[in-house]
RNA sequence: GGAUCGGUAGUUCAGUCGGUUAGAAUGCCGCCCUGUCACGGCGGAGGUCGCGGGUUCGAGUCCCGUCCGGUCCGCCA
């Protein structure tokens, strides 16, 4: 017999009917009398009741043992004892017919909904995660994230057209990998960081609106949320500006939250860099919860503590409801922002009491007044918690950032099925490195300013102040994609390669290809992309993109290669590439 | 490349001040069980304490080295 139905979608209807299922032992409960054998497929799980009446279909099962794979054939049947938490929960097979079709070693960790491995065992035996329910819904989820978006994009007439994976180099600022050329010994090919210059190249070609799903590389040390393989929703625009970009994409936003997870947006509002880094002390800020960042600057700096007074900026949030932190965990608060990750020197602190007065840790330099001030300031309530960080303004704003972060944290601000997107635009164009005296190019160096300070960009006055035409979408503290209007005027471009430093050839060698095709008539045109594994992991409820990747990053690392015939230091290579970008940027 | 934490049963972990035979849970194996679905009961097997060296009467425990892994920094949108 045919397998005829899968393991999730047997019903009360169904008995009486004869059917075959296929599947994986997930487990088996030995009653004596009759034992329980649950079969799993990617659909679901189904009871199998075996009466030990029947003698020799007893012994097979007895003899089943977690994971075999096999086929029954049996009568669907009425529980006589339901289980409402199963989808077939209400039915079991009375079998006629157990066939073993392959036997399974013990697995080395529990195949269920929650396993008892952790990360790196189970990315040993991936295809076993995989079996997994999370794993597969998470695929499934993704799946569906790819669907919805061509749909979309399909839908405004967007041409989903691929780009090649041996290529130059892209100018993304990350290490490439590389390929070596078995025609052309020696030589190498890059992986493509993103497909950026293609995608430009596509609109100079008249291919207005653009999108790919596509694999980006990048040779750079792993962090848990960061692979060096990722997946991108690469998009170009052309004949548009910043605002239709946004519109379309916010578009395509809403079209995955309603179709994915039935939720609604009002539009996504948009806020400046500046303001982004002021209130929230980063660029991607969250914000469903308050805890803005204030400065008390003015009131805080007066009396004889030196260590404010020395500082640019005094500045604190505050912390609803955590006047009742102890000693111990301000001491340990003071630790995790002295932790070089944050870097502040330390932390003062204020505790708003139910009567209204004011206990800090800096009694010692100021009265009651002047921390009734602070709390005033603050909009602080009894029973809050005032934290102050000093020092240079924009630092410690960052650093009150990741304060107010892990304290939303910590006091469940940040809960995983609640969703507010924002835009944020308005980014420096360029930033300047004091190591190396000179300009980089914040974004990449087709990243257009705004259009109103196109001339001072050209005369080059106060580079540091010229905003770029740029935007980042973010959600709940994590950007899920951004992109940028670009350059498409000659003049402009070469203006951009001088302020980078780049000689005329310089700039020929390594954007040559991108800059012959703008010799021909190129549009104005922009783009955005965004991370598909990011994005599936918010859907997904999840912090980790790992769940969603095809390959364990320690077998991206070492069982996925193979060894070289003739052996390439990696120092060598290292300098290669690094070489090649500090030759070309004379400076 | 740097900092830091870890490596003990198939798995997840505990193991006190260096001291008798290294434990728990779960998984696995056997027997029993007529309605389980986190089944239950009884019994059992399972360990080169990552590896090498050192200190000591004695090392899972302390020291040095080394390998592997996590996290963070550098790096990377």
């Amino acid at each position: 017999m045919h397998r005829t139905h899968t393991c999730g979608e047997l019903r009360i209807e169904h008995v009486g009917l004869e059917v075959t299922i296929a599947g994986w032992v997930q487990k088996a409960r030995d009653h004596g009398h009759f034992n329980f054998v649950d079969i799993r497929d990617r659909y679901g799980i189904t009871q199998v009741n075996v009466d030990s009446d029947k003698a020799d279909l007893y012994e097979i099962a007895k003899s089943l043992g977690r994971e075999f794979v096999v086929k029954v054939t049996g009568i669907v049947t009425e529980r006589t004892s339901k289980n409402p938490k199963m989808s077939t929960g209400d039915i079991e097979i009375n079998p006629t017919s157990i066939a073993v079709l392959n036997e399974s070693k013990v697995p080395p960790f529990l195949i269920e909904e929650e396993t008892d491995g952790q990360d790196q065992l189970r990315m040993k035996y991936r295809y076993l995660d995989l079996r997994r329910g999370p794993l597969q819904r998470n695929i499934q989820l993704r799946h569906r994230l790819g669907i919805e978006t061509r749909k979309y994009l399909d839908s405004l007439n967007f041409l989903e057209i691929e780009t090649p994976y041996m290529i130059k180099s892209t100018p993304e600022g990350a290490r490439d990998f590389i390929v070596p050329s078995r025609m052309n010994p020696g030589q190498f090919y890059a992986l493509p960081q993103s497909p950026q210059t293609f995608k430009q190249i596509l609109m100079v070609s008249g291919y207005d609106r653009y999108f790919q799903i596509v694999r980006c590389f990048r040779d750079e040390d792993l962090r848990a949320d960061r692979q060096p393989e990722f997946t991108q929703i690469d998009c170009e625009m052309a004949f548009v500006e910043q605002s239709d970009i946004l519109k379309t994409f916010e578009g395509l936003f809403r079209h995955l939250f309603k179709t994915l997870k039935g939720l609604e947006f009002d539009e996504i509002p948009h806020m400046t860099y500046a303001e982004a880094m002021h209130r929230f002390g980063s660029d991607k800020p969250d914000i469903r919860f308050g805890m803005e960042i204030r400065d008390l600057s003015d009131i805080a700096k007066h009396k004889d503590f030196a260590v404010f007074n020395d500082s640019e900026l005094v500045a604190g949030i505050c912390v609803p409801g955590a006047a009742e932190y102890t000693r111990k965990d301000l001491d340990g608060l003071t630790d995790w922002v002295k932790a070089p990750q944050i870097g502040a020197k330390g932390l003062i602190y204020a505790r708003v009491n139910a009567d209204g007065s004011v206990k800090s840790s800096v009694d010692k330099f100021y009265d009651e007044g002047d921390l009734k001030a602070w709390a005033t300031r603050m909009e602080a309530k009894p029973g809050d918690l005032l934290l102050l960080l000093c020092g240079k303004d924009e630092k410690t704003r960052k650093q009150l950032g990741s304060l107010r972060i892990e304290l939303a944290n910590r006091l469940g601000l940040r809960p995983k099925d609640t969703f507010q997107p924002l835009w944020v635009i308005d980014f420096p164009l360029l930033e300047w490195d004091e190591d190396s005296q000179r300009f980089f190019a914040m974004h990449h160096p087709f990243t257009s300013p705004k259009p109103e300070q196109f001339e001072q960009f050209i005369k080059g006055e106060n580079l540091g102040s010229v905003l770029a035409n740029a935007y980042d979408l973010t959600m709940n503290g994590v950007e899920l994609g951004g992109g940028s209007i670009r350059i498409h005027d000659r003049s402009l471009q070469q203006r951009m390669f001088e302020i980078l430093g780049f000689t005329p050839e310089a700039a020929q060698a390594q954007f040559g290809f991108l800059m012959g095709a703008f010799e021909y008539g190129a549009p104005p045109h922009g783009g955005i992309a965004f991370g598909f594994d990011r994005l599936s992991a918010m859907f997904g409820g999840d912090d980790s993109i790992r769940d969603y990747i095809a390959f364990p990053k320690n077998n991206m690392g070492r069982d996925m290669m193979i060894d070289s015939p003739s052996v390439i230091e990696t120092e060598a290579l290292d300098a290669l590439f690094i070489g090649v970008r500090e030759d070309l940027l004379p400076g």
